[in-house]
DNA sequence: GAAAAATTGACAATTTCAGTCAAGTATTGT
DNA sequence: ACAATACTTGACTGAAATTGTCAATTTTTC
């Protein structure tokens, strides 16, 4: 029941990009190196975030990368998603996934995953990109 | 973000038990046949559930497991606690392991952690075992 | 045109998961 | 008594996921 680092660091990194975007592009060596993250490793991160239209990526020299909204607009649910994919605790209730377990119709289970699941997703969504720069700034 | 087979198998072994232990204990055999899992697996798992306080193991021929409380006051949380360790969704959010990430003070992230993995502790401890059996009879 | 920076894919080390196997202990039916 | 049954427990293994690293490529700017 851990989130992997890639959800925690994606997370992190958000919210250095959300607090140092104010001017111009923030390059990956810059977060790693306040986040203590590989670079390349953001790399991967940051392609992801990108394919869910989170954040652009800036090519060049100067480039980097700038959010694609207003951190008020970003809820923490959609950066993991869309780096640790579907949030389901089991493959079966994973949208689309339906049949992988046989008896899924009888399973007294599932229902129960289900709703866990949107509890976890329902505490992320409740929080915003904002909400954690406010608390950052705030101490 | 996924529960592991430790959890899924544990619970639906503890309803097997539930709807199978009126009369004298019920081996890893049956259970294992009926639900389609290891029996040595089990032995495992139950293992755990042993130390929870939640089964009770009865040796020798003709024996096998009861349970150890009413089914009405077994909660799925405890269930998957057992098996699977405190739930947290990360190391520096386990009781007596804050002093994992070396921030954790300042970090804006560890609230939100604790409370989604609160979230999820409160969805799974909801349900009791007879909730799962009642609804797995009436079918 | 050279340097900086993102983009992308291949690859490797480590850890976790899921399950097997086996040796040992306790109990019971006969 | 004793053989059969069944839990107990630890060691071990193969497969998969995690957590990165590295290099080649493309794009842009100074
Ligand atoms: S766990 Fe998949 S249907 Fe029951
Ligand atoms: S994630 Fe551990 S303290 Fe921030």
């Amino acid at each position: 029941m851990r989130l992997s680092t890639k959800g925690r660091y994606a997370v992190r990194a958000m919210v250095d990009l959300a607090l140092h975007a104010h001017e111009g592009p923030v390059s990956r060596a810059e977060i790693a190196g306040r986040q203590g993250i590989s670079a390349d490793y953001i790399a991967h991160l940051f392609h992801r975030l990108q394919r869910a239209k989170l954040i652009r990526g800036v090519r060049g020299r100067s480039g980097g990368y700038l959010l694609a909204r207003d951190p008020a607009h970003i809820r923490i649910g959609e950066i993991v998603r869309a780096v640790e994919g579907p949030m389901a605790l089991t493959d079966c209730t994973v949208p689309g996934q339906e049949t992988v377990c046989p008896r899924a119709s009888r399973c007294v289970t599932r229902a129960l995953w289900l709703k866990t699941a949107q509890a976890v997703a329902e505490t992320l969504d409740s929080v915003t990109l904002a909400d954690l720069c406010r608390q950052a700034t705030e101490s």
